[in-house]
RNA sequence: GGCCCCGUCGUCUAGUGGACUAGGACGCAGCCCUCUCAAGGCUGAGAUCGCGGGUUCGAAUCCCGCCGGGGCUACCA
């Protein structure tokens, strides 16, 4: 049984194996790292996909009542082979996958989400991860900028095997050091006919695009320079000549999209000033880098013809996969953006001190669902878990305060010891032993490192003196003495106020919101923890201002 | 405007024709616990599944139309 359509002079890739796991209803058989496979009684075909056509056709002698598969499949490149066992095993090339940040500013958080998926994946699949810095734009990138890629990454625990820090076989891995490189690929399609030499100058496209505004058509560029090029002049940019036609791909999050070319215009794939634009060298350096699958937000989906264009005009191989993820968005429902959302730089989350782990488990949330009630996950749980055909098509919307639910049930699993390790740099004024003893304390009450400050403001700042009837000053009072000879600690103290407190026969309540008036104010600690972590003399000092 | 994508509680989502009186989580409300604040436990409110037509004995799930939202429309990435 041979497939309908699977690629010229492509082998087919058989899977055979029992029909046992076989989900009767649909036909379809999951291999683990693949997808859903089409199950034949006794043995399975499926196709190898076309360069970047993920998408499993149906064979001519499917099974009665087989349907197309809901979501295209994760096809693995290189040959592929399942033999006949009860396991089904699957032999295939590792995947390449990539994250291609420029170093344009902060690290996004939709960076550091599409850094997370790539990640999640090539672990689960045993591929490679490829960091390429694409820093195409002269005039925004900055090198300081790279630095804060490699930081925010390495916070989040998202490391890769090859990039410009660590080298690889497919260096460099900085766009800007491989410029010989697009040039040589420009001169390819120039010499091809695939691109053509604009002579336009950035007024006169202007002028090109008012007039479409003016006479509210939709502008593309007019293809003077093809046409008719000006004469004398020195300076040009490179522009591909969109074939006639229609793209289509697969996309594995949205199925197959098509694009009739006629609604793009020319772009533009070298710059006057001799770079590469964005949809030129992505292109050519996946195909180089030989990536496999493509991580990218959403916003990139306009551009996927351009560069599926440039890949055949030059005779690469299509990524196998192309996936897009929704872009994050903000509560007013827009792209997070630098302008109108604060939250959009991942530098904001190392400073208020939430922890990298939890951010990673929240983030591989945006966008994307087990399938399960699971909410909290270790990473190692993330990788076995995750899946990219359950990654979502609707746009997220960034949550607060899921986000600090998250971080603070990471913060509980913390040990004392590593929460006070980790809550250190954002106490530094306060001496060591006052962050170790006040960490229990602090344990269920921080949405994130960052708050512990203000749970302790009255370490350095006494409140006013509590007004307080005479009852509460005895209280007050007793509190005090019974206190002096105590060890100066959450344990001895608390034992020595309950003691006091039975001797009395006062409540708790009673007793303790002078107490706590007098140290602290309003809101605090435990009592015990608000005294002990207040120097001795100090604390007795406040309630003796209190009461006497 | 054009092209593309998307549309289930406020939010993240489960759901692939009957088990859906649409499930879970965050948030919200109430109660319990309790020395404040948290944490934790319990209970609850909250979704005419964007709208309108169809197909079907039966639709959140399939088809068509509409509406709404978003992304892109650069010699930015």
């Amino acid at each position: 049984m041979v497939p309908a359509d699977h690629g010229q002079g492509e082998p087919p890739l058989h899977v055979a194996g029992r029909a046992q796991p076989v989900d009767e209803d649909h036909g379809w058989l999951p291999i683990p790292a693949i997808g859903m496979v089409q199950i034949h009684p006794i043995e399975v075909e499926v196709a190898r996909p076309k360069l970047g056509h993920g998408r499993l056709p149906l064979p001519p002698d499917a099974l009665p009542g087989a349907t197309s598969p809901a979501r295209p499949l994760a096809l693995p490149p290189g040959p592929s082979l399942c033999r006949t066992s009860l396991l089904c095993w699957v032999m295939r090339d590792r995947p390449r996958v990539r994250m291609a940040p420029s170093p344009t500013g902060y690290v996004h958080l939709g960076s550091a989400r599409t850094m997370l998926y790539n990640v999640l994946f090539a672990r689960a699949q045993g591929g490679r991860v490829v960091l390429r810095i694409d820093d195409t734009d002269l005039g925004r990138s900055e090198p300081e900028y790279e630095q804060a890629i490699f930081d925010g990454f390495h916070w989040l625990g998202l490391d890769w095997d090859e990039g410009p820090d660590v080298g690889g076989p497919h260096g460099p891995y900085r766009q800007s050091e491989r410029l010989d490189l697009y040039r040589e690929h420009a001169v390819r399609l120039l010499q091809s006919g695939a691109a053509y030499r604009c002579f336009c100058t950035p007024e006169e496209l202007a002028a090109e695009r008012a007039e479409a505004e003016r006479r509210r058509r939709p502008y593309r560029y007019s293809r003077r320079c093809l046409v008719d090029p000006p004469r004398y002049r020195q300076e040009f940019a490179v522009r591909l000549r969109v074939p006639e036609g229609e793209t289509t791909f697969t996309d594995l999050v949205r199925g197959e999209i098509r694009v009739e070319n006629a609604t793009i215009g020319d772009p533009v794939i070298v710059k006057s000033n001799g770079w590469p634009t964005y949809n030129f060298a992505s292109p050519v350096d996946d195909a180089l880098m030989e990536i496999t699958h493509v991580f990218r937000g959403e916003e990139h989906l306009p551009n996927t013809p351009v560069q599926l264009m440039i890949l055949d005009a030059l005779g690469y191989r299509r990524p196998q996969a192309l996936i897009h993820l929704p872009v994050i968005v903000g509560k007013d429902r827009k792209k997070l953006s630098k302008r109108h959302h604060p939250e959009v730089r991942l530098g904001l989350y190392q400073e208020l001190g939430f922890l990298p782990e939890a951010l990673v488990n929240y983030l591989a949330l945006l966008g994307w669902n087990p399938g399960t009630d699971q909410e909290i996950f270790s990473f190692e749980e993330l990788v076995r878990a995750f899946d990219v055909s359950r990654v979502q098509r609707a746009s997220a919307m960034f949550d607060w305060d899921k986000l600090e639910w998250i971080n603070g049930q990471y913060i509980r699993r913390l040990s004392d010891r590593e929460l006070a390790d980790r809550l250190r740099p954002y106490l530094a004024d306060l001496p060591e032993e006052t962050v170790t003893a006040a960490a229990p304390a602090l344990k269920e009450r921080l949405p994130y490192l960052g708050r512990a400050s203000e749970l302790l403001a009255y370490l350095r700042t006494p409140p006013a003196p509590p007004e307080l009837d005479p009852e509460q000053r005895e209280m007050v009072r007793a509190a005090r003495e019974r206190l002096e000879e105590v060890d100066w600690a959450p344990g001895p103290v608390e034992s020595a106020l309950e003691e006091l407190r039975r001797e009395r026969g006062w409540s708790r309540g009673r007793l303790y919101t002078p107490i706590r008036e007098a140290v602290a104010g309003r809101v605090s600690p435990p009592l015990h923890y608000t005294l002990a972590l207040l120097p001795r003399d100090e604390a007795l000092a406040r309630l003796r201002r209190a009461a006497g």
